[in-house]
DNA sequence: GCTAAATGTTGAT
DNA sequence: TCAACCTTTAGCT
């Protein structure tokens, strides 16, 4: 389920679980088995994330990097682990912890240069502490790009996935559509200011809510989870704040949602 | 029990 | 523009 506050929550609980300690890095699927153990029985020193990239730094200057794609996922535990099921790509133990990795589109042994290298092809993001919108909407405001397309651009902003682009975008009621360059700065900052706060309460509280209390339908006092987007996965649904059906397409291969009103062309 | 879809990226066409 | 990657889950039957 990962867009960035995912691989954050995750670096800090690797950090918090293992960070001094002598780990057991093993493949049980195999497919990592040359990796693991390089890495196998090595102190880790330290985690990383930016944007959807995640690095564990093992003493020795080796890095585990991780991109969970589409359906990766870590499972953390207690020792004893269980017996390895199905394609168990990575199982870290030390410290009374395990964490199993599974489904992951990269996971390979970096150097800091292999590192470097992906991070000078990311943009800025909302969740690194001195991120700089201004680099991002030079990129926006000289593209022809649909805003919609440029948000998923990792090298324009790093760690915006598909819901918090449909769900940012509502609240600023810009059409996806749009071209960058008729985005305006203050629009972009206001853009900007808005996915730090949406994604550092997504570190918070590991989920993404995106509405206003005030606009959310409430049952016996409490929001309930399907409350908690505006558009995202909500095709043909009243809009939550004037009733127009949320409409859906395919952009740059991957599923769009919009209030054709409330986003007005 | 089966199928389709999913919060993503890469590399071939 | 599209298939591939590779796993889980929702929504059917």
């Amino acid at each position: 389920m990962p867009e960035g506050h995912t691989v954050r929550r995750q670096a800090r609980e690797h950090d918090k679980l293992f960070r001094g300690h002598r780990l057991h890095v093993s493949s049980p699927q195999g497919r990592f088995a040359d990796g693991a153990a390089l890495l196998d029985d090595r102190t880790l020193e330290g985690t990383d994330a930016y944007g959807k990239h995640l690095w564990l730094r093992f003493e020795g200057d080796l890095l585990l990097h991780v991109h969970l794609g589409l359906y990766g996922t870590w499972l953390f535990g207690p020792e004893p682990a269980p017996p390895p099921v199905g394609a168990l790509r990575v199982r870290l133990e030390g410290a009374g912890a395990f964490a199993d990795l599974r489904g992951a589109t990269a996971c390979e042994v970096h150097t800091p240069g292999d590192r470097r290298a992906v991070v000078a092809r990311l943009g800025p993001d909302p969740l690194r502490p001195r991120h700089d919108p201004a680099r991002a909407f030079a990129r926006v405001t000289r593209s022809r790009s649909p805003v919609g397309l440029l948000l998923m651009d990792q090298t324009v902003a790093a760690g915006v996935g598909n819901v918090y682009r449909a769900e940012v975008l509502y609240r600023a009621g810009i059409d996806p559509h749009r071209p960058g360059r008729l985005v305006t700065r203050d629009e972009w900052d206001a853009l900007w200011a808005d996915l730090v706060t949406l994604m550092r309460a997504g570190v918070r509280t590991g989920r993404i809510v995106t509405t206003r209390p005030s606009d959310r339908d409430r049952v016996s006092g409490r929001a309930r989870r399907e409350d908690s987007h505006y558009v995202y996965r909500r095709t043909g649904l009243p809009c939550r704040v004037c009733g127009t059906p949320v409409a859906h397409e395919v952009m740059g291969a991957r599923n769009l949602f919009w209030c054709p009103v409330c986003q007005p062309a």
